[in-house]
DNA sequence: CACCGGTTTGGACGATCGTCCAGTACGATC
DNA sequence: GATCGTACTGGACGATCGTCCAAACCGGTG
């Protein structure tokens, strides 16, 4: 693992961990275990790390989507699968801290619009293929509730997997 | 409008702007239109006064809910009606901040907990109300879905009210 | 061995942070 | 008019911020 890959690994657990704004050049340098002077000779600014790490954060979580979708038959099981991944994610709190992050920032706010749009394509085609009615309409409200729910089990642990399921698939159908 | 009031409403207006982490001694000052110092003057931190701005804010979108729940008869009415008045509320991004913050701070945890329990409380009824199964759970999701459609809204403003409403009003059946 | 380019270090710089406090402004009370 | 308590101001304090840079390190080449 290369100092710039562990300064973006570290950057990821930051944001999940302190909040966006509350990441620092030395906070970044310290949690990689190198030099503070380091990020700048890697990245033009700690805010560019911050993007950078949280964007590839994003487009990897999406990468595992359609393997998790494939075996999926039912409304229910599809529900399941994502929802087990994203609980099991680590990086819950990152992502929610990434929306907020690109209503401030143009470079993230395009990334971000660009793995949410492929995000909710690739659930309308597993919705298509399954009957589902207005599959776009539906892949978008159902991308938007599951982003809801991680914010709220943020907050909540009793929002279950066991709890949501039934009553999100209700939209499924 | 008390001093005091002034700087809690400049608080409420800075998070969603700029984001919790942003918003700075001075910046609340000179937002509230006073001098840096009184701020220490009427709060024992920066900190608190972001804190009861958040859970002001929160507790009064809460009290108007009742009112707006009542007239509805159908769930596509309540439906609309919730997020009308989500969407015309300035403060979106406030919520969502106020959400993350209290994921790091027991006071404000606590008071969003409280608030969050209440609003819940509150669809429940309305929707045992109106036959409406599992209402509890159904009220839990919903909360968590809605938000969840304040945030992406956030950065995609095509995410609409006559988009959101039909796909999320099976979620009522 | 000397030398080199890429990598890393740790500290300097000015700006801004949260907090605190001496001093000012001013209506109420005597 | 003198005194007082509350409300407020603006600046001082040390800490930390993002950024930059001179110097050190280090494997590979002459």
């Amino acid at each position: 693992m290369t100092v710039r890959e562990r300064l973006l690994a570290a950057a990821a657990e930051l944001i999940a961990e302190k909040g966006w704004g509350a990441v620092s050049t030395r906070l970044l340098a310290d949690r990689a275990g190198v030099g503070s002077g380091v990020v700048h000779y890697h990245f033009a600014s700690t805010q560019a790390v911050l993007v950078e790490a949280a964007a590839g954060a994003l487009r990897a979580a999406l990468a595992g989507l359609p393997d998790l979708l494939a075996p999926a038959t039912t409304p229910g099981e599809a529900l399941d699968a994502v929802l087990t991944a994203l609980i099991d994610a680590d990086g819950q709190e990152l992502f929610i801290e990434t929306y907020l992050a690109a209503t401030r920032n143009d470079d993230l706010r395009h990334a971000v619009a660009e793995v949410l749009a492929e995000f909710r394509h690739t659930i309308a085609r597993w919705l298509a293929e399954h009957d589902v009615p207005t599959p776009e309409a539906t892949a978008a409200v159902l991308a938007a509730a599951l982003d809801g729910v991680m914010l709220h089990r943020a907050l909540d642990p009793d929002l279950t997997r066991a709890l949501v399921v039934p009553v999100l698939g209700r939209v499924l159908r």
